[in-house]
DNA sequence: CTCGTGACTCCCG
DNA sequence: TCGGGAGCCACGA
């Protein structure tokens, strides 16, 4: 039996809706672990569960995609792109725009 | 057991 | 805005 942790952050990787983003260390408060972005990225590229997880639409703290160009930054930016979600000039996210807000209805993650 | 390794993050300068 | 350094954590060699 897989460890509950890595259950609840393909959790909530499956909840976030199309046209959003989500940070790793998002994901991993909310799967119950707020120092466990690592965590995050690991159960993301590894399992073959990563094959039906929307890995696309989770970037880093600071709005932009971590993935070294060439190896997947292109393709991540394709993806988002195709749902919407728009990237300023300097290649970052517009948070206030398409930062899932970690649960419906308002922030539960972001505090006031 | 110790080390090295990250698709991380925060803090400083 | 950009790097360097430190902290964190699970995993595999």
């Amino acid at each position: 039996m897989p460890d509950p942790f890595q259950q609840q952050i393909v959790l909530w990787l499956k909840r976030i809706p199309r046209g959003k983003v989500a940070t790793y260390g998002m994901i991993a408060s909310l799967a119950g672990n707020p120092r466990g972005a690592r965590q995050v990225v690991r159960a993301l590229h590894s399992s073959s569960i990563k094959q039906r997880l929307p890995w696309h639409r989770v970037v880093n703290a600071r709005g932009r995609i971590s993935l070294p160009k060439g190896l997947g930054y292109e393709e991540q930016m394709a993806r988002l792109k195709t749902e919407g979600v728009r990237f300023k000039p300097n290649g970052q996210i517009d948070f206030d725009t398409y930062l899932w807000t970690g649960s419906r209805r308002g922030r539960s993650f972001l505090k006031s």
